[in-house]
DNA sequence: CAAGAGATTCTC
DNA sequence: AGAATCTCTTGC
C-alpha cells in the first residue's frame, strides 16, 4: 500500500491557491544541510505560456562551501557566480553535453552554498509534464532526477541567476505536504567522484520518484 | 534487470 | 579533460 499516493485535492490545485501558500522569503534563510532536508515534501511550481505544472520535491542534495563535490569549492567563477548571490537565487547549470540542472542558492551571500532539487513527485499539470517528457514511457521517471525535472517542469535555463522570492518569479516553492519526521532519510550524494563520503542528499523514504532506490 | 557506453557542449 | 545526467543497447 502506498502512503503516498495522490490525495483528490491535488487535482483541484489552481495556480491562484498556490500563490497564496508561497514559502517566506525567511524559510530559504538558514543552515544549507537544514533547507535541503526542509524542502522535502515542498511544491515546486513552473509556470509557463503552456501553463503551470507542480512537483512535489522529493529528493534533494546540499552543495557547502569547502565541500569538494561542490561546484563553488574552487571559488567563484563566471558558472557558479549564481552560488554566492543571496539564498533563494536560481543557480542552473549545463553538464554533460545534454542536460541542466537546478539548484537554489542558500546560505549567506557570498559563500557560495546552494541546494540541487534532485526529484520531485508529479502532483499538478501532470499531462503538460508528460508532454515534454515525451521520450519517458514510465509513470514513475518523468522526474525522478535533477535534469529530468529540469525538463518537465519546463524550467527555462534563462532563469539563471535570477530570484526564486520576487514576486514576478514563473518558478517558486509552496508549502506541499505535511511530512512524518520518520520519513527522511540521509545518504551520501549521487554522481560525484569527490566528498562521497558526506550524506548530504536527503530524500522522501519509500517515495517511487526518487531518482536511485538503491541509494 | 544490471551494466556500459554514447550523446554533446560548456567550463576551467 | 571531465562533468551534481539520461537514454538506449547489450548481455545475463
Amino acid at each position: 500500500m502506498n502512503t503516498d499516493a495522490p490525495s483528490l485535492s491535488r487535482h483541484t490545485l489552481n495556480l491562484k491557491e498556490i500563490k497564496a501558500d508561497r514559502l517566506p522569503d525567511n524559510f530559504f534563510k538558514k543552515d544549507t544541510l537544514a533547507l535541503a532536508r526542509d524542502l522535502l515534501g515542498k511544491y515546486l511550481v513552473s509556470t509557463t505560456s503552456e501553463g503551470t505544472a507542480v512537483g512535489k520535491i522529493v529528493e534533494t542534495e546540499a552543495y557547502l562551501t569547502e565541500d569538494p563535490a561542490s561546484h563553488a569549492f574552487h571559488g567563484q567563477t563566471k558558472r557558479n557566480a549564481p552560488m554566492f548571490q543571496d539564498p533563494g537565487t536560481i543557480y542552473i547549470y549545463f553538464i554533460y553535453g545534454n542536460h541542466y540542472c537546478f539548484n537554489v542558492v542558500s546560505g549567506k551571500r557570498g559563500i557560495g552554498e546552494a541546494v540541487l532539487i534532485r526529484a520531485v513527485e508529479p502532483v499538478s499539470g501532470v499531462e503538460l509534464m508528460e508532454k515534454r517528457r515525451k521520450r519517458c514511457t514510465k509513470q514513475d521517471q518523468i522526474s525522478n532526477g535533477p535534469a529530468k525535472l529540469v525538463q518537465a517542469l519546463g524550467i527555462d535555463p534563462s532563469l539563471n541567476n535570477q530570484s526564486l522570492l520576487s514576486q514576478e518569479s514563473p518558478l517558486f516553492f509552496a508549502f506541499g505536504d505535511e511530512l512524518a519526521p520518520g520519513k527522511i532519510a540521509q545518504s551520501p550524494r549521487i554522481g560525484i567522484s569527490k566528498g562521497k563520503g558526506l550524506p548530504y542528499r536527503f530524500y522522501i523514504i519509500a517515495n517511487p520518484y526518487i531518482s536511485n532506490k538503491k541509494h
